[in-house]
DNA sequence: AAACACCTTAACCGTTTGGTTAATACAAAA
DNA sequence: TTTTGTATTAACCAAACGGTTAAGGTGTTT
């Protein structure tokens, strides 16, 4: 056939081996850590030689930042999404914290991934952060401010709200292991769990700043 | 001299070189995590030959256990102090959160080592939990029914509760790296910060569960 | 068809790793 | 004094590790 070329289906796949390590490594590196992590096995899980790893990113130290990068950079856009969403204070917290909860256990492993490498080495994600996080922050914590002097909520440190909020949303996900034998939860029961938080966390929340 | 035995000044330091190797492992395993860690690091550390740490603990992962398993049992216990103490359960949750915090800050590595450590391998906890985090949370569990039913406070799910209250502690001591970049805060500040929470922290949960 | 650029592989390499060994020091027991 | 059990060391080892190399494959350009 001479026309075998125009019949060759979508070619856009061509980055396919490449995006195939992205994709098993972010697993593994999840699974394990930085530290922990074997090139080998990521190798194996992407079905692919070992040395193709290094032809795409020249050190596992290398892959990984990739990675953690990626990870995080999406992660803060979809916070920022969630924040600068155009409601009053209250039922700003209501719909953050739901969404907010929903797109954590989408990503259940991105929390302890990142605290965790943010612990071995904090210097990594200073770039990342600054004009990033830092931004969508300040505007939290201006809406916060003026609630505070609007007589809308209780008088509270802005810095401390937005902590709570985080740690009632984060650490759930963060230490799923240690809350399903505390509270000797199978997976069923410990998703059921999560769903009820949703509610009940900004419930929580408002409950304790709103002015009655 | 024949009393040279009698002599001799108080002998009970004849542990001091598995001391030495349990303290300088404990760190360099809090800072690295077991994957990270490396035999060689906590000999230098312990300023031994690196064979006494297989002389004194067969393996790495071994030696590992051994202080997770001492890490774990003491935290708990600690932990278990703190609610075993007979208040009325407002108040309780007051001291609760006052010391909690700060038997974190003197241990601040523990909860992202256990979290961490926890998440590579979940089982490794299992035999530790039982019987030992169950019955304190039971005892716990049973006071805000209790607290619940008798109208002192609204009606809420006492696990949700739990996990609120532990995830307001110990968040901000886990994820120590994100909150000072994101909160633009030097060491100093995020110390006085944490020193806030001990009284923010129970204000804010009274707040939200307290019937006016 | 030759030249070129990119992808892929098997085999290899030097170093680091957890772990072992054989020899030694040393104090208490016999 | 000899024996014995414990503590300690330097030297060593096999396996695993991250990374390299040299060669070949494949489609595109000239």
């Amino acid at each position: 056939m001479d026309n075998k070329k125009e019949l060759k289906i979508d070619d856009n796949q061509d980055k396919s081996t490449e995006r195939l390590i992205f994709q098993a490594a972010k697993d593994v590196f999840h699974r394990k850590g930085l530290a922990g992590a074997r090139m080998q096995e990521i190798a194996d899980e992407a079905g692919i030689n070992k040395a193709m790893l290094h032809y795409y990113f020249r050190t596992k130290e290398k892959l990984f930042e990739a990675i953690f990068n990626e990870e995080c950079s999406g992660f803060f856009a979809k916070l920022a999404e969630l924040i600068n969403v155009d409601l009053p204070l209250l039922d700003k917290i209501e719909f953050f914290v739901e969404n907010y909860i929903d797109l954590l256990m989408k990503n259940s492993y991105i929390p302890v991934f990142i605290i965790s490498e943010m612990h071995h080495n904090p210097e990594r994600i200073k770039d990342l952060f600054i004009d990033r996080i830092v931004s969508v922050k300040h505007k939290f914590l201006g809406d916060i401010t003026t609630a505070v002097s609007l007589g809308l909520i209780r008088p509270i440190d802005p810095r401390q709200l937005i902590v709570n909020i985080m740690a009632l949303c984060i650490f759930p996900i963060a230490a799923r292991p240690m809350l399903t034998f505390m509270m000797e939860m199978d997976d069923n029961e410990y998703t059921e769990f999560i769903e009820l938080r949703k509610k009940e966390v900004s419930k929580f929340i408002i409950n304790s700043i709103k002015i009655n």
